[in-house]
DNA sequence: GATACGGCAATTGTGCACAATTTGCGCCGA
DNA sequence: TCGGCGCAAATTGTGCACAATTGCCGTATC
């Protein structure tokens, strides 16, 4: 079998940690994951410092890596986050959306209440953060863009595997309403929309988001390496 | 003498780069540094590879570590983003800043005006850089302060170069505006007296911006190697 | 004369072996 | 019995040597 490149390692690891399965200051042991994934423990190390500097895990020196403890106050911060940086992002854009960004947005919230009226829930749920990021991405500032996807990779996670479905109409109408305060060129309205919705988001997380004890390393690397398509000897 | 430790060299090269005054596509030899600064070439690629993650150099596989080019449109979008996210932070202090908040702002305001009377150029520009670092502080949330401290720094040196004296005098009263703004609650004001102050630095920057031709890569290590203590064996 | 191919030098990537640091455990003493 | 000390095992950090890739230059051919 054709050793596996840093990249497949980054992508396997990040959805692991992202996905907040396994429990707070869990070790990250270099030997062990190298074993795992059947290469040589500096391509981990190299990708485990990476992680670490995207705050991914916690990496301490001479100590090694550790998952990071996905307490409430976090989650809190996270949005809190998301509520200044896309508040000033719709701010932004009330005052200078184009014609085809408006364009662009109306098709993408239409996709999303198509996808939501045919039950498929995995593609709404990936829709729905993309229209975040979307929104990040008609600033046409790639540093924004990278700041927006950062912050919203951190929450799409959580939501894959903890956001209630009895709440998922209201999300699509929350993006409608940002929507519309954008093309009525609103700041005002805009950045109360963005921030209420995220708030409400953040609400129906809330009480799933306490999993203290879930399965243990080996297998969900394996389990997500089989969703992305690598080899993985678990033993 | 000691070997010099990894944060010390990262320290060293940031200054450098962010001084934007080695021209664009420099390339950054491993062996090079390695032998100014005394140390083994892997240390080098350790903080080569940490400020490529943080964007403030190039790197490319199997081809080595470059400057970006400095040009002015990538002035344009830090500060357009700075506007985006200050602006976010200006919406959001205005609802939310509390007295003793407050305090910190008024005093900082004061020393930057006291600074300016003495003429103490170089302290009034750290704390005009710091003005905004502690607005994203006052927000109390962590990713913000990140975010806010990173863009702050990629202006910054920009400023400590290229701005002209004798806009300094505007700088101070524009702060003071986006104080009051604040402290009287009027999150509109606010978030309009951040982004002209932005708007208003970014302008007096760009004349000055064009630097093609500078010193040579040794010479600006030892330079700020010796800003900074370090011992640099330049030959 | 221009272009395409091939070999060479320089530079970066990788694995290995060893050094340094931490930590858990056991032992001794109070 | 409890606290401190010290040693040993495990784990991470570092330097070195070698492998792989890239870019360049010389040469040959059309």
């Amino acid at each position: 079998m054709p050793p596996m490149d840093e990249a497949a390692i980054h992508a396997i690891l990040s959805r692991v940690i992202l996905s907040r399965r396994l429990p707070g200051r869990t070790k990250l042991g270099e030997v062990r994951l190298a074993e795992l994934f059947g290469v040589s423990r500096e391509r981990i190390r190299k990708v485990l410092h990476r992680l670490g500097h995207e705050r991914l895990i916690d990496v301490v020196k001479n100590r090694g890596a550790f998952t990071v403890a996905p307490d409430l106050s976090e989650i809190h911060v996270v949005f809190e986050a998301r509520r200044i940086l896309e508040g000033g992002i719709a701010a932004h854009l009330a005052e200078r959306l184009t014609d085809a960004g408006m364009l662009r947005l109306r098709e993408h919230v239409e996709r999303e209440a198509e996808a939501l009226r045919s039950g498929d829930r995995a593609t709404w749920l990936k829709l729905s953060a993309e229209f975040h990021v979307l929104l990040a991405e008609l600033t046409e500032n790639p540093i924004i863009v990278q700041q927006a996807r950062e912050l919203v990779g951190r929450t799409t996670m959580l939501a894959t595997f903890f956001e209630s479905s009895s709440g998922s109409q209201c999300g699509c109408d929350e993006h409608r309403a940002v929507f519309r305060a954008l093309a009525a060129g609103e700041r005002g309205r805009a950045v109360r929309a963005m921030s209420s919705h995220l708030a409400q988001v953040e609400t129906r997380l809330k009480p799933f988001a306490c999993t203290d004890a879930g399965p243990d390393l080996d297998s969900l690397i394996g389990e997500y390496a089989a969703e992305l398509g690598g080899e993985v000897s678990v033993g």
